[in-house]
DNA sequence: GAAATAGTGTCTATAAGACAGTATAAA
DNA sequence: TTTATACTGTCTTATAGACACTATTTC
């Protein structure tokens, strides 16, 4: 279909076409992005949430977020917002985007898309100069959802929510729960990150021979010395291995039939 | 943390604000939805293309979609766009958000973005009448990606792509495959959609044995009378089950270590 | 040696792959 | 009775859950 002729003639037309396009003809909207960016601290899932200081939902907590500029992607808004929100130059983890919510009262304002991404990085000490963060926290996960919360902005609350569920499933059929870790780990760094985002306990014998046993998910480096302080066997240290997804998954357990929330309509 | 009193001064404060506020200070996008729309037509992986009329890639095949309207999410858009392209009052299948695709020169004639959606539905006799649908026609999957496939157009061929691997996956872990067939229907009506889908042949043991061993998968109606002009032992006839997910996940062949494609940044 | 932490071995249950067989219909 | 289609049984292998055991360190 479509002969190499008939796409030349168009391309000439279409040039036209352009030069005499207005953009107002169609309904617009405002694009911003929003992400959940998630790490570990004291054992617990924990989330970034920014106190609004401006109107709308002024005093209330939202995700880090912003608008997209004319030039760049969501993806690239994404990562450009957490490298503000963080003070790191770049960010240090995994980001990918979750889902996009367009609800027409969504934000009072206006007509916003919200493009959002969930974020997994480790636990890194806060740089706090020269971030946009002077109102930023982690708040654990369980007390964001607790009765006693925080009054969360906008549709934020069914993002973060969301956002949480992707990062338990992300868990079971890829090697990301590495990202919440700096390298090298040990088995038991990487057994808290499944327990603290699935909050669960997981066996110990058994979760040391799934990793190991599934090729690509952690490569060995050998016992180095450890951190001070500590006392009993030292753990051996290990990296990511290459694989990008794991076969077979780590089973999320007491997931026995009802569960999951997707997208339908 | 935002005390009920501030948050009541706050709504007031933010009345105000919302007066004053003029939404031209934001940069402009359109928002469109674009669908992947997936069924199985003669033993084939197919989807629906329409050939655009007017410029920009006229000539080029593009997925169904379109705006979305002011007063409207765009769930509610695409599902709109589909009854508009199949002619039905409502969509008959299976619909849910795939991604947002975002590149600021996807379109040449202004920032668009695009909210993709994935959608399964049985291979429906086309209503044809009052549907928007004089150009679409149902494309084989294989067809669309071969050498000499149709010319997508604007970053079509990427949607397209990830829509066929979100239903792969979605396949595996969901009972969403029974979305692509009438009820009732066979346990060969459900087996080849697998095949047709992932693009393999099941073991037709095996393949009943997991589908009747997973609970919520499957309910029986018993043997009706088969199809007119059939030969050999009626086939038992069977409805969806209550599960959303799958436990344990029916396993797709062949995947061993490499394979997906997650978009990571 | 006691305490603390890391790591191993093994039995059992479940589920999947392979493959050979039986059942029920039309011509 | 042949042919076509639907369905069942069973042996083997892979993986996960449960749980008891051994190893290496500090104090």
């Amino acid at each position: 279909m479509t002969t190499d002729a008939a796409r030349t003639t168009g391309d000439e037309e279409e040039a036209e076409f352009l030069r005499a396009y207005d953009p107002r003809d169609f309904p617009p909207a405002a694009i911003v992005v929003d992400v959940v960016l998630l790490t570990i601290r004291a054992g617990r899932l924990s989330i970034l949430l920014v106190e609004r200081a401006g109107h709308p939902f002024k005093g209330a907590w939202a995700l880090p977020g912003g608008f997209v500029e004319p030039d760049e992607d969501t993806d690239r808004a994404a990562s450009r917002k957490l490298a503000d929100e963080t003070g790191l130059a770049t960010f240090p983890g995994h980001l990918e985007q979750l889902r996009t919510y367009s609800s027409p009262d969504r934000d009072p304002r206006m007509r916003v898309v919200s493009v959002a991404y969930v974020g997994f990085m480790p636990d890194l000490p806060a740089p706090a100069a020269g971030s946009d963060a002077a109102s930023a926290r982690w708040w654990a996960f369980d007390d964001v959802v607790a009765e006693d919360g925080p009054a969360l902005a906008f549709d934020h609350a069914t993002i973060v929510a969301d956002g949480v569920e992707r990062a338990r499933a992300k868990l079971e059929y890829t090697p990301l729960a590495a990202s919440f870790t700096t390298e090298p780990f040990t088995l038991v760094d990487l057994r808290r990150v499944y327990e603290a985002v699935w909050g669960v306990e997981l066996h110990v014998g058994n979760f040391r021979r799934k990793v190991l046993s599934t090729s690509g998910f952690v490569e060995r480096l050998g016992v180095t010395s450890p951190p001070e302080g500590t006392r009993g066997r030292p753990a051996a240290r290990y990296r990511r291995g290459d694989a990008t997804i794991l076969h077979p998954a780590m089973l999320r357990p007491g997931t026995l039939g009802a569960d999951d929330a997707d997208d339908d309509l």
